[in-house]
RNA sequence: GCAGGGGUUGGGGAGUGGUUAAACCCGGCAGACUGUAAAUCUGUUGCCUAUGGCUUCGCAGGUUCGAAUCCUGCCCCCUGCACCA
């Protein structure tokens, strides 16, 4: 598939987006087509960037000829990974679950390609579909027999959780099992050999892994080097990702609100573009390798262009566009540009009401009536009133105006006690009211019919 | 259940009758520099109709001219011991 790696691992890891694997791995990935799969969560509706990385695993594993399956977690979501936790779960309600799981199956379609006629077309799968039916006896002779209390016990997320005062719930405790029965379930019906997943799980992956080999491969644990072992350990493999953070340390997708959604009614076009826009020198390139799916040789030429002309930030632009256009496409990418080069150059009016609409989804939006303007509404009532929480309180906007942070349609605003008049209103419909650099967001006046 | 310790502004953590909207650190927000970066520096960080006023220190009540600071009751948390195994 490309010319520059031999096979994905060798691709992958390039890209530094391995963390672990089993030992075989490697031989197997650059001598087979496999299928592989990756779980994901359904506790929110949108996957966010925070999940690339797994994403765009699966998307070079299709493009090597690999059959990658999108496990979404219909089944475990109900149950609750103490993975990374420190307080126990809260349960999510069965329908709540299910309208998740086909909002992240309808943004995988953007990455992965699910036409039926090809050799290794993607596909969804919810483990809903078998752990909702499967009943306890059965899950306990067939699965649970296969499981070591202490090594469950010995779980670092188990663990943690024990020293604490909250301690773990039986429920939680199962999660590993419920994990490894997936892969288990995948193996058996769609041949599926490999599993992926980000650092924190790979105690899970690895009860997974276990679990098929011990059902189908007769590995006993207790002897590690029999020739049983050694068959067995062709039968399942398994792969992590490191866990991404930035060069200070901080976990990666921090910023305003929260790590940036893949949805464009959560997060528009234009804040994710600024998102990996503003990612700091440092960062640019090794996100490149992990998140879009540029060639080793353009990659390299961008590193250099880091460090010959940082001031150009070539690489943060391919970044943003690269990331932009595969998440919303050409057209919300040209969007994202067009609302960067208004907005950064102050000049609003450039902009229509309409557009400044598509591209603050994700701004808070105040409104304004014809009424209130007749009473003479100051803009500090608008703001914080009228404002659903743009600017906290009228003391906040004081501050921020005294230190000439707040622009009103591009201009800076000197007076937060003056009356506002339609004028204010691009196209006497909306109004931007610009908190720093880079924080935007918008009053509409509201239309007489309404 | 008994004995100790503790609950302070986003987090940590000072403060034990007035000069305390409450030290300090972190975090947050903004400004400067630069490159819409990082680092650094600066300002700011309860609310308001603002040279003043109001509301905050687990909850409720009380003492006092005056309380986060003292008293009473209640709630919650931690540490020993006991009970239970």
């Amino acid at each position: 598939m490309s010319e520059e790696f031999n096979n994905v691992y060798e691709d992958l890891e390039w890209r530094n987006a391995i963390a672990h694997a089993t030992p075989r791995a490697r031989e197997i990935l650059s001598r087979d087509k496999i299928t592989c799969y990756n779980g994901f969560d359904p506790t929110a509706k949108s996957l966010h960037v925070g999940n690339l990385v797994p994403i765009m695993g699966l998307v070079r594993m299709q493009r090597y000829g690999h059959t990658p399956i999108v496990i979404v977690g219909g089944g475990t979501g109900m149950i609750g990974d103490p993975s990374g936790r420190s307080d126990e779960r809260k349960l999510l309600m069965v329908d709540i679950i299910d309208e998740n799981v086909a909002g992240i199956q309808q943004q995988l379609e953007s990455f992965l390609d699910f036409t039926p006629s090809l050799s290794n077309p993607a596909q969804v799968i919810n483990n809903a579909d078998w752990l909702r039916k499967v009943s306890l006896i059965e899950f306990l002779r067939d699965v649970g027999k296969h499981f070591s209390i202490s090594t469950m016990l010995g779980r670092e997320s188990v663990q943690t959780r024990m020293d604490r005062e909250v301690g773990i719930s039986f429920t939680e405790f199962s999660y590993q099992l419920l994990q490894a029965y997936d892969f288990l379930k995948l193996y058996e019906d769609h041949n599926c050999t490999f599993q992926m997943g980000g650092s924190d799980q790979w105690g899970n992956i690895l009860g997974g892994v276990d679990l098929v080999r011990r059902v189908h491969g007769g590995a006993v644990a207790d002897e590690p080097d029999s020739a049983n072992r050694e068959a067995a350990g062709s039968l399942a493999q398994a792969l992590a990702y490191p866990l991404i953070t930035t060069s200070t340390g901080e976990k990666f997708g921090k910023s305003i609100g929260g790590a940036p959604t893949l949805d464009p009614d959560q997060t528009s076009p234009y804040r994710l573009y600024q998102f990996f826009y503003n990612t700091t020198d440092a960062d640019a390139v090794p996100y490149l390798k992990l998140f879009t799916l540029l060639k080793k040789t353009r990659i390299e030429e961008l590193e250099r262009a880091v460090h010959e002309a940082p001031r150009e930030r070539a690489a943060q632009q391919s970044l943003a566009a690269e990331m932009t256009r595969t998440v919303h496409g050409d057209r919300g990418l040209e969007e994202a540009r067009r609302v960067t080069n208004a907005l950064f150059s102050d000049d609003l009016r450039k902009l229509s009401a309409s557009e400044l609409r598509g591209a603050f989804t994700e701004a808070t939006h105040g409104t304004v009536s014809p009424a209130d303007l007749a009473d003479g509404i100051t803009l500090a009532s608008a703001v914080t009133v009228h404002g659903g929480g743009m600017i906290a309180s009228a003391s906040d906007l004081r501050r921020l105006v005294a230190q000439g942070a707040v622009k009103i349609n591009g201009k800076v605003e000197t007076d937060p006690l003056r009356p506002l008049t339609s004028a204010d209103f691009i196209d006497d419909q909306v109004m931007v009211v610009q908190r720093g650099k880079k924080s935007h967001d918008l009053i509409w006046l509201e239309t007489d019919q309404r």
